[in-house]
DNA sequence: CCCATACTATACCTTAAAGGTATTGTTGCA
DNA sequence: TGCAACAATACCTTTAAGGTATAGTATGGG
């Protein structure tokens, strides 16, 4: 496959006519034919109903139409950002990120770190937290925020703060009737949800060893690959699901009780490479210090509205 | 540029070695070279730094690799996707909705739907809500969630509820003080955030409107072209904003109070084709009929948790 | 410091595939 | 039913991708 051929086939779903399309295209009209024939031939699935005129999409004609449109926009939006970063020779500062940093503090952390250096072009990568460790070593990112300690004599680690882990349980059911701390033990013989499924290890394992420490047995172990996913399970009420606190603001059709051990928690580690002495890791640094500055409450036990 | 140059790249980006990468891709390394030039030219810009053993990516490279990875990715799932719906004949159910109901009740609705029709592909393309007319008409969508009334007769709407707006106010501003419903008439003279930005008429418009109507007067208005934006900028306090109920879930370090006017509320719309009798059609107005019975409080005036 | 080594770039040729022209089917409407 | 509009087929031309041979360039050991 091609994008010449999924920019053909877009025009010729535009336009619903091989004429017009290939007019549009600045072709002749065969070869666009035998293009969209190809593409067809590829996938093995017709697109074009072509015994109607005008021509119409089949199902799959429709869903490849609005999935391809998406990549085309996105491979322009590639080129834009490439051309950007290689003629204004702006450095370009990658930040790898877990997931529910997204819904904590990440996004402030960015947007101050905009303000305070325009010059700089962020790109932000969603990486599960080793992943970012050999992310880091190939510059792929020169900066993580995780959840997993690890020990790599290249990469250094500093844990932000220990952020208090909560169960998250569907509504209506017997756990979910209290606000009040939920004790560990609570969860024994509970149906439990982890993600994400792999690679291992990762936050699933801290889950499992967490109630593993403690001697608890959950009924029966579902994993699932992302934290989207897990709280979707707990809604339709096949299991509840221990996540940071932070990420309580995915879903609220689900009840939240933090957990009620001084072990329930889970860190959030800023890594980047050993030797990086660079200005915008100090900066970051500094900023990440702001925040929390500002925001003492984020630091708090029972934190509402976590940090990074 | 042309997905076979992003996967060349890529090659040599994991590598770091032209000669190995050019292996890996089963063609000799001139080509390989001449490649990866043809696509540095067009872009204009350096990716790879060749004076150096193992070579290195530039800025631009690094960003360039990152998300060439996700578009060749994103293609390979289209591939799948398409073959599935084409193979299987499964029916292909396409539903545009506006963002704000992402934050309501649509997840729930398309969960039901998947139990209730697992024959159905289900796509979900973000559209704003005039833009679900035309793609409606050309049956791009089976169904579109919107909030814009309109009056097209080959179009049906239905209008699901009508939805509180609540403002959104900076933390620590005087107006974030108390919980209470805030009246109208205290918009006026703020600095005010509407979106999206285009295309118009949109939901900025029933805002805007909504205020002339009251004959209040905001102090300026600032546009953006979506909803994470205006409130990332309430957050930054550089105003307030107004939205449906339903989106506060979106961030929690903004204040919302409800608007104290009947008038303040925003509809959300069922839209389909007129003469579209199809069978999962009927079962979505089903489900929805269902939700709200399960859950007579997303009815309610001060909705805490809304529905689609 | 220079040469051996392990690379990448250049030059030039071969081959595959995209595009064009002419023409023959189809569909649908008058 | 026949004609107008349009897509498919057949076949040729041109473009560009891929291969081979070789020249140029960056590290590392002697």
């Amino acid at each position: 496959m091609d994008l010449r051929q999924m920019r053909y086939f877009a025009a010729v779903a535009r336009e619903r006519n091989f004429t017009r399309a290939a007019e549009s295209l600045h072709i002749a009209q065969p070869p666009l034919s035998r293009q969209i024939q190809l593409l067809e031939e590829e996938l093995g699935v017709t697109l074009i109903v072509r015994k109607s005129r005008p021509i119409r999409l089949t199902d799959a004609g429709r869903l490849f139409y609005e999935q391809a449109m998406q990549v085309l926009g996105r491979v322009d939006q590639m080129k834009d950002a490439t051309r950007r970063v290689g003629m204004n020779r702006n450095r370009l500062l990658s930040i790898g990120f877990v997931a529910s940093t997204l819904y904590g503090g990440l996004p402030v952390l960015v947007r101050k770190l905009r303000r305070h250096a325009p010059e700089l072009d962020i790109q932000l990568l969603e990486l599960l937290s080793i992943q970012q460790i050999p992310a880091l070593k190939e510059g792929r990112i020169d900066v993580g925020f995780g959840r997993l300690k690890q020990s790599d004599p290249n990469i250094a680690s500093t844990v932000l703060r220990e952020e208090r882990l909560v169960a998250a349980l569907p509504e209506g059911t017997p756990l979910a009737a209290s606000d009040a701390p939920l004790p560990l033990s609570a969860i024994g013989g509970q149906k439990l949800i982890v993600y994400p499924k792999e690679p291992r290890p990762s936050y699933a394992d801290q889950v499992l060893s967490l109630l593993q420490d403690a001697e608890i047995h959950p009924g029966d172990v579902l994993e699932v690959r992302e934290i989207q996913t897990a709280l979707g399970l707990v809604a339709a009420e096949s299991g509840i699901c221990i996540i940071p606190s932070s990420a309580r603001q995915m879903r609220s059709d689900v009840r939240y009780r933090v957990i009620d051990s001084p072990r329930a928690v889970s860190p959030v580690i800023l890594s980047h490479r050993a030797g990086d002495g660079s200005h915008h890791l100090g900066l970051i640094k500094t900023l990440i210090h702001d925040m929390y500055a500002e925001n003492p409450a984020w630091l708090a036990a029972n934190n509402l509205r976590p940090p990074l």
